[in-house]
DNA sequence: ACCGTAAGCCTACGGTGTAGGATTTGTCCA
DNA sequence: TGGACAAATCCTACACCGTAGGCTTACGGT
């Protein structure tokens, strides 16, 4: 019989067992599996097959790892090479932050809330600066178009991931319908666009607000 | 010497001590003086001199509570009453948002982030339509541009509220000077524009993108 | 007078993050 | 070769959390 109960100490292979990177994978699965909620120390430790206080010694704390978990989403952007036109590069950047974001659904709620400082962040700033440089735009105007870029993205995002998942489509469901019954008297707008409220392509409407920016960036380039 | 310890039982005076309001609304004080994570069942019972158990009588847990911090969050948004002029409008609408979210700054990342199901909720999206049918839009191009000032307010809003504290003006601390240290290398186009990255006047960032997406959709109105 | 019900309290259970060790193992230098 | 040191694992324990279930008291209707 093998001895079930897990040894102490050192593990004998020449290696560690738990490194940073397993841990932090881990948790990112985790949190596409079962909610962010569901990462907790202990759980973690448990798919891993370890002690809870094993993982102190590769992250700080909980909150710290919540930070590795945006790093980790983060550097999985895969950013493309400015073409030169204009439109192009900022649809380009901004559909690889969405094909992360729609990779990882429900970490992008976490990293859409934390502040950016890591350097897969600075490294997508620096290409938006380049793109609207080139493009003629000055230092100071540089900044406010990626300030409202990166504002629009940020919102897009947040919201498709947080929407009934794989809500477009076919399903006038109850949820329409109680929308519909609701609102029916007090407010007349809203129940006159119910149907176009219903569905949502969400890549549509991404890049549609994206036109948006665009169009009028463009209006105010040199 | 009077019986410090608290009475067992319905309380003598005529009516309830506690009630859902008084609750929901010391649960947004706290939230807004230690961080939405220091909001626990216990600690806000502490708060209002009562045993945990007794706020279940009138809220159903922990999850349906941070839920009616929003709602009353977003019963605080004062809607303007539209003028006509198109710009003005969305301006005012928007704006009545950014007034709510920034009187309430820690509570305002809970508020983006859950679905807004609320009925001022419904009234703002109604009133949004009200003005973008008014301007002219057909139902279909109403709700993408709903869509879109909505993503942007929100990803504004949000980046607005959990920036550094009043990171306006003439700190120019360890922070900043840390980016241009570390970026002086490799991020050409971001050191460029570091001084400009320094400051930042979050209303005016939010109106010239607000005006961004309005000018382009006055191009298409019909 | 009675009794149901609302509103408060108490106890208890299982879960959480993590501080402070105890133990084993690999590394490195004398 | 041996002995000190550091790294990596596990164990114990504490304070806190949400909340299920029950107990006690007072009000309100009949």
């Amino acid at each position: 019989m093998a001895d079930s109960t897990p040894r102490r100490g050192r593990p004998s292979g020449g290696k560690a067992v738990l490194t940073r990177e397993r841990i932090v994978a881990e948790a990112v699965t985790m949190v596409e599996e079962a909610g962010l909620d569901a990462v907790t120390m202990r759980g973690l430790a448990r798919r891993l097959n370890v002690d809870p206080m094993s993982l102190y010694h590769h992250v700080d704390n909980r909150d710290t790892l919540l930070d590795e978990i945006t790093e980790l989403v983060l550097a999985g952007v895969e950013l493309p090479h400015p073409t030169g036109v204009f439109r192009d590069d900022v649809h380009a950047i901004a559909q690889a932050f969405r094909r992360a974001a729609v990779r990882h659904p429900h970490c992008t709620p976490l990293v859409l809330t934390r502040q950016l400082g890591s350097s897969s962040a600075l490294a997508t700033t620096e290409i938006v600066l380049s793109v609207l440089r080139e493009a003629g735009f000055p230092p100071d105007r540089a900044v406010h178009a990626l300030r409202a870029v990166l504002a629009f993205v940020v919102g897009a995002l947040l919201r498709e991931v947080s929407a009934s998942p794989t809500f477009s489509g076919d399903n006038l469901s109850g949820v329409q319908r109680r929308v519909a019954e609701l609102s029916a008297s007090e407010l007349p707008h809203l129940t006159e666009v119910a149907p176009q409220l219903a569905v949502c392509d969400h890549e549509e409407e991404f890049t549609f607000g994206l036109d948006l920016l665009i169009t009028a960036l463009e209006l105010q380039r040199p």
